[in-house]
DNA sequence: AAAACTATCAACCGCGTAAGT
DNA sequence: CACTTACGCGGTTGATAGTTT
């Protein structure tokens, strides 16, 4: 089936629209309302097609268009919805009020994009780039919680930071360190066993998925823990699968956008986790001289650049939420945005039911 | 001062799809 | 059911402004 032209492009012009066809499209939809594009430009006037008339009236002339700088809730929503929709713009934009598919897209590749990969954080799966980071020393910090791994980690060295298995390998080792700090079955985290195993196995989840799908993420995490979806990939362990589908209230589709009416995007947190009045949970603060800890601070230090943004024994702020760092919406820098968006992916929930200094 | 480089964003292009015939 | 039309979406381009060398 041949696709018929949008319209006769012969005559017609193109690039930059000049004020006086602004004014001409303008009075026009005044007059009769946006709608039948087609016909539009011969009606209006205009030497351009219809096509080009809608986009410079949705993107630009629009009378409820917001213009400026995107606020740091602006920003923090456009995060959390790309998380859960992809590069669905127009559905992102449908929940920003004033902002435009198009601005949203510019904005993402120009700003946030960038932001994220500075962070080491793929902008497409959400999940942390472990290649990105210096796998070594946030191995060294962890071995001073857990010694027997400061062999591991000097026998890895640096070449292990380009080779895919012993990334893999050594992402399974700082998770089950994290484990092991939490005294859950040590006998299951003999650093030896563990690198027989894994070595042996090829059952080991990649580290770095790029274009996977959330439906598909499956990486363990210790049974009764809820956490982040972003986190599931760095932190991988055994036993009980999540899935972020899970993490998503499905209830509310909306039939003609596909788009989850129940999608938190005004949450602090990276995704809502799941808290709700059925199932209440508590965000805890990292523990001290945790992994999490060493690992938080491995990361500041290598992909930030900074010392301790993150929640330390010093600093009486929880790591709970983006107000931790009280930003300004209007003056925040991209730095502070950083920072914010990074407490906000570090965040995970435990639920009530467990006895958090048990973990402790 | 000027060339080279980079960032930004408006606009275009092609495709998918719903609605109409 | 086949085909056409119109619209909307997402990816990409290119002009321009700003910055660096």
């Amino acid at each position: 089936m041949g696709r018929a032209p949008c319209c006769d492009k012969n005559g017609l012009k193109k690039g930059p629209w000049t004020p006086e066809e602004d004014l001409m499209l303008i009075n026009y939809i005044q007059k009769h309302g946006p709608g039948n594009w087609r016909n539009l430009p011969k009606n209006a006037g205009l030497q351009r097609c219809g096509k080009s008339c809608r986009l410079r009236w949705t993107n630009y002339l629009r009378p409820d268009i917001k213009r400026g700088r995107f606020s740091f809730e602006e920003e923090e929503t456009i995060i959390q919805l790309h998380s859960v929709l992809g590069n669905k713009w127009s559905a992102i934009a449908a929940r920003l009020p004033g902002r435009t598919d198009n601005e949203i897209k510019n904005y993402w590749n120009t700003h946030i994009r960038k932001r994220l990969l500075r962070m080491g954080i793929d902008p497409v799966t959400h999940a942390p780039r472990l290649d990105f980071l210096d796998l070594s020393s946030i191995l060294a910090s962890s071995s001073l919680c857990n010694p027997s791994l400061l062999n591991l980690s000097s026998l890895l060295g640096a070449q292990a930071l380009f080779n895919p298995e012993l990334l893999r390998l050594a992402s399974t080792l700082l998770s089950l360190n994290n484990k092991q700090d939490q005294n859950i079955n040590p006998e299951l985290f003999n650093s030896q066993n563990l690198q027989e195993n894994q070595l042996c196995s090829n059952q080991i989840p990649p580290l770095v998925q790029p274009n996977i799908n959330h439906d598909q993420l499956q990486t363990p995490i210790p049974e009764g823990f809820s956490m982040q979806p972003n986190m599931t990939n760095l932190i991988s362990s055994s036993s009980t699968p999540i899935s972020t589908q899970e993490n998503v209230n499905t209830s509310a589709i909306n039939p003609s956008s596909g788009l989850n009416e129940n999608v938190a995007v005004s949450q602090p947190s990276y995704v809502d986790c799941g808290s709700n009045t059925n199932n209440p949970s508590v965000v805890a603060d990292l523990p001290e001289n945790s992994f999490f800890q060493s690992l938080l601070d491995g990361y500041s230090d290598k992909v930030f650049g900074f010392d301790s943004v993150i929640s330390t024994p010093s600093s009486p702020t929880p790591l709970n939420s983006s107000s931790t760092y009280n930003v300004n919406s209007t003056s925040s820098t991209e730095d502070e945005r950083e920072i914010s968006y990074c407490s906000s992916l570090l965040k995970f929930e435990i639920p009530e039911s467990l006895d958090i200094n048990d973990f402790l």
